[in-house]
DNA sequence: CTGTTAGCGCCTTCAT
DNA sequence: ATGAAGGCGCTAACAG
């Protein structure tokens, strides 16, 4: 491996005077640069990062981690996140944990070891807290993605998961349905818990009664489990709506009912939060409560790296991106029996 | 920050003695052993990998290049890379290229300076040699993922492009389409050159001449562009039958077809490459030809790490993994006028 | 079974 | 404008 050794003995000066070329810092006289650069690529050299970091106490690695990597919605903040931490030159170690808390607890604890500059973290659920305050402990700055923990104070980045389940469920009772299912993530996630919240509260502002027997929990990653439609298509007074809490639980409802004959719009409408690419290309288009995913990802990583960059430690922020109802061909008025 | 001399101060030890224990390494006499531990539980200690890397000469990282986060047959992928990593205890720096050679240039040159042991490489196109040799000057293990590259021999990583795009079109042709179009990625990509050929090959197979103004290239990523589609649509004869070299050009034409008040599979077929889960979704359920996604990511890590952990050099090896060809409701016999 | 020494590649500090 | 010494946290090699 070429060291600034190697460069140096080549350049005919001493070490340090290589480094401060790459590091274009001191008083170097013009010739001495061009020679040592031109040393430098000759031999090919690349500056060992390690090395670098150990020195200097940084490693200019960010860490971003996601519940689900197969679903767009995360995907598309990966997209974000990698951009701004690109264009700001740091490098993305990056971390998928499924959902799943002890997937999540090798990545942090992964991410204790690489010594990161900062986190970007999208919790499993309220249960991330330990994880989170792992990483306070040892000084590790992070911003806290998509769902909220109780009990962590940091800086977070969030959609208005209240307001936009409230807004789709209007749309549904504005279009005459009464019986609306909500199949939902696990109430141990904050964004499950205020969809719910929304899905009760458009009932009541409307004057509907609610019945609970409608209402599923499950994962968020579980849209194969049919289990939870099964439940509602047997209901004695079944469903005229289903309100999937993800895009991945309304394409797994879609296609479920697809298998059962069942027709959407026409035998049931559904809709979702989180749009994505390919929604447009499905049948029935999905109406859905879209959240800007790209600025998710794209904003935390740039509270992420004012909040490494700032010397004075700044107040926490909390920046709740509205999300668009966009209604497609999904949902349809219900025709009266 | 915590150091091994910490430990070793607070456990009446040298810090040689803590490093043998967290590596496992060496005799410790029991007693000494747990009490390390204590104090290293006491004291929240982790080891510094920076540090560790430095003096090993291994960062225990990989790297995975994709070239497009938002298509699911990458992300899948991804998915599979990153646990075949996890399981071997890898650390994975990832990276988006969005096929794009300038992006693929900057984190060629990242992964250099993070001295990460391998590279899960799927390139943009041929012209990515100059990055393969990059990382061959510097003796970085890498296996080429998806996209061979003339001009590198290594482990790679690949799908039967021509085979599937042969059986693809041959379905088509099997029905009664006669007049089939392409849309194909950049010919500057080994999987769309093979796709072309198998294109052609099913043609000259079924003795049907070959139209060249039905094939039209442009780049994987452009499937918001129209104008390949409003071109066949203009054609004085027209193609019964899209074959879209990829999934997401396949969702751009649907797309664009509906705009324009086009029934799929009724006016016009669309089959292409890849399957993805929101496909059973979609109408047409699509007819593709499905890739092993998770294995293409899987089985390239394995044979990476493989590479990076025996001693003598292997040989390159080769995996070619199948496609399936899934006959669903986007083809539809042609009703001959 | 445990400790000492030296060095991985780089940068900070202090000299010159 | 440039160099020498020392140290970041860790481990290999050798010593005892």
């Amino acid at each position: 491996m070429i060291t600034i050794y190697d460069i140096a003995e080549k350049a005919g000066v001493s070490a340090m005077t290589v480094s401060r070329v790459i590091n274009n810092t001191g008083r170097i006289s013009e010739a001495t640069r061009k020679r040592v650069r031109k040393v430098m690529e000759e031999l090919h050299y690349i500056p060992n990062s390690m090395a670098r970091s150990l020195v200097l106490q940084k490693t200019h690695i960010l860490s971003l981690l996601i519940t689900d990597i197969t679903n767009p919605f995360y995907t598309t903040i990966a997209r974000g996140a990698e951009d701004a931490a690109k264009r700001s030159g740091f490098r993305l170690l990056f971390g998928n944990s499924d959902e799943d808390y002890a997937k999540e607890k090798d990545y942090v604890d992964m991410i204790l070891s690489t010594r990161v500059d900062g986190v970007l973290f999208a919790p499993t659920g309220d249960h991330s807290l330990e994880h989170l305050q792992q990483l306070q402990k040892h000084n590790i700055p992070f911003v806290v993605l998509d769902r909220e923990v109780p009990g962590i104070e940091a800086d977070v980045v969030l959609g208005d998961s209240k307001e936009g389940a409230r807004k789709l469920v209007e749309h549904l009772i504005g279009i005459g349905h009464r019986r609306i299912a909500l199949i939902n993530g696990s109430q141990d996630v904050s964004t499950a818990r205020l969809r719910h919240l929304g899905y009760r509260e458009a009932h009541t502002l409307n004057g509907l009664p609610i019945d609970d027997s409608l209402i599923i929990h499950v994962n968020y990653r579980d849209f194969h489990d049919e289990s939870a439609l099964e439940a509602l298509l047997q209901h004695p007074s079944p469903p005229t709506a289903i309100f999937a809490a993800n895009n991945m639980l309304a394409v797994g409802v879609i296609k479920s009912l697809r298998q059962r004959g069942l027709q959407v719009p026409q035998d049931i409408s559904v809709v979702c939060f989180d749009d994505f690419v390919h929604a447009e290309a499905i049948n029935p288009f999905l109406t859905v409560a879209a959240q800007p995913a790209y600025q998710f990802g794209s904003l935390g990583m740039q509270l992420l790296i004012e909040r490494i960059e700032s010397e004075p430690a700044r107040e926490n922020r909390k920046l709740i991106l509205p999300s668009e109802l966009l209604i497609r061909a999904s949902s349809q008025a219900l025709v009266r029996a």
